[in-house]
DNA sequence: TGCGCCGACTGGTCTGACCAGTGGACTAGG
DNA sequence: CCTAGTCCACTGGTCAGACCAGTCGGCGCA
């Protein structure tokens, strides 16, 4: 079953997105640059000899991507946005191809993003802050004995915490980012893990002494539990051959 | 000029991106779940009281934005997409409001990953690496004596190599995303500074330092000297007030 | 010369139609 | 009784043509 040659659900191609295609390398090539103008809808219409709707519907694409915007009344048409925004989307795009990223490497990004944001964090942190992470132990603690998924809550709401305490949003944004999908590809896995609860425990325990660490000002400390931590809690799902890659992270 | 209230251009909002923050609040809210089918197209224009072209153009965007996907003559009508997918989406799309990110929060960032990333690749980068390393560091030379714009792609591809290193495609797209947003807003301003030269040297500098730290295995010392070029080539074009917060990123 | 008006455009929306698929209900055959 | 085949209501994809409010450039008037 696992044998024999991998054949790819085929699925009919839609004319607007050949549109899209179409747009989108030319601007790969330089034949459309940032600031530039598309013809109008009716003159798209004409060029790709398919419908008002359907170019329409390109169009809302592009535009969701970030490529283009359209502007009611505007005689110039389209405008092809600056570099920025489509580089942007383009980039996400390929980051938001979850398929095409191993597990072990969206693992050692958190290690490395979360060790940094703690790292951060332990410095900038104030008493209050300490408090609220404290908290946020208790409600872990706590959330074992509902189940798994109150324990990847508050397992989230710690590191959110300790995101926004590290003053960045853009550590806080990428670190969810990750989590969710990481958790989306082996969250079932480790519910029903027979030792589910030791696990559960062992990583209470870990957080606990990242915030003492924090507490006690020790960044590289606070940072090195963290990233341990999530060696023992994921590389379990990572194949043999590419747990060392990870192992190597956990010291700094 | 400066002063004074700042009013946003207000545009107006079209029907179909009303459609879409209506279909995205109530997956929010929780009312809608991945696995759960959409009303068909036809249903939906009596629902919204919309034609069904601005029920497709809002499904398009939908589609575009990975929250759901329509299969021709699927009864059930469109599938809204499992979590990993649209909340990665959606996360990804916070990030990609650059206008919501201050610019010391995106050269914060990079100060971060960056640093993380060479650490990483001080540890893991074969002698052929650094040789290839050490080649970026002569293009660099040559580009200086070209332009600003020559001078940023060798840059760009010096830290590609460094991510490449790491062993971590997130970290490389990551870095290069935040990276072209960052240049995307102030890479007008360094070009036409009146010291750009004497920036770019001592740029080229600061990376032949990282290079040489890098080959000694000094991971700290790379990444500490990174982060403080990163800071000097980019600080003064953040608020003082916000100075702060990024100088405490460069040690460690 | 300067101003305001006008008209040829634009994108946003609507109506109504056709087509190739899909999948469930129904039916004939085992 | 269960299975296998047919059928049909319905789906999404696409098309053609229409109207509207808004934009902008140029023309003509003061």
């Amino acid at each position: 079953m696992t044998k024999g040659p991998q054949f790819e659900p085929v699925q009919p191609v839609r004319a607007y997105q050949r549109i899209v295609e179409q747009v989108e390398d030319a601007l790969a090539r330089g034949d459309l640059a940032p600031g530039q103008r598309l013809p109008s809808e009716r003159e798209l219409v004409a060029q790709f000899a398919v419908s008002r709707s359907t170019v329409r519907e390109a169009l809302r694409v592009l535009e969701s991507n970030g490529v283009v915007r359209s502007r009611p009344g505007d005689p110039n048409g389209p405008e092809i946005l600056p570099f920025s925004s489509f580089a942007l989307r383009k980039q996400m795009t390929r980051l938001a191809r979850v398929d095409e990223l191993t597990l072990s490497e969206l693992i050692g990004f958190r290690m490395i993003m979360d060790g940094a944001a703690i790292q951060v964090a332990s410095r900038l942190r104030t008493p209050e802050e300490l408090d609220d992470l404290e908290a946020t132990l208790v409600a872990m603690r706590d959330a074992i004995d509902v189940d798994f998924a109150a324990f990847s809550e508050a397992d989230l709401a710690f590191h959110e915490l300790i995101a926004r305490i590290s003053r960045n949003s853009l550590i806080q944004t990428c670190n969810e980012v990750v989590r969710g999908v990481v958790l989306g590809l082996i969250a079932d896995k480790i519910a029903h893990a027979p030792n589910s609860r030791a696990l559960m425990l062992e990583s209470l325990h870990h957080h606990a002494e990242v915030v003492d660490a924090i507490r006690a000002g020790d960044g590289h400390a606070a940072a090195r539990i963290a990233r341990q931590n999530m060696f023992d809690y994921y590389a379990g799902y990572v194949p043999d051959s590419e747990q060392e890659t990870l192992r190597a992270l956990i010291d700094d």
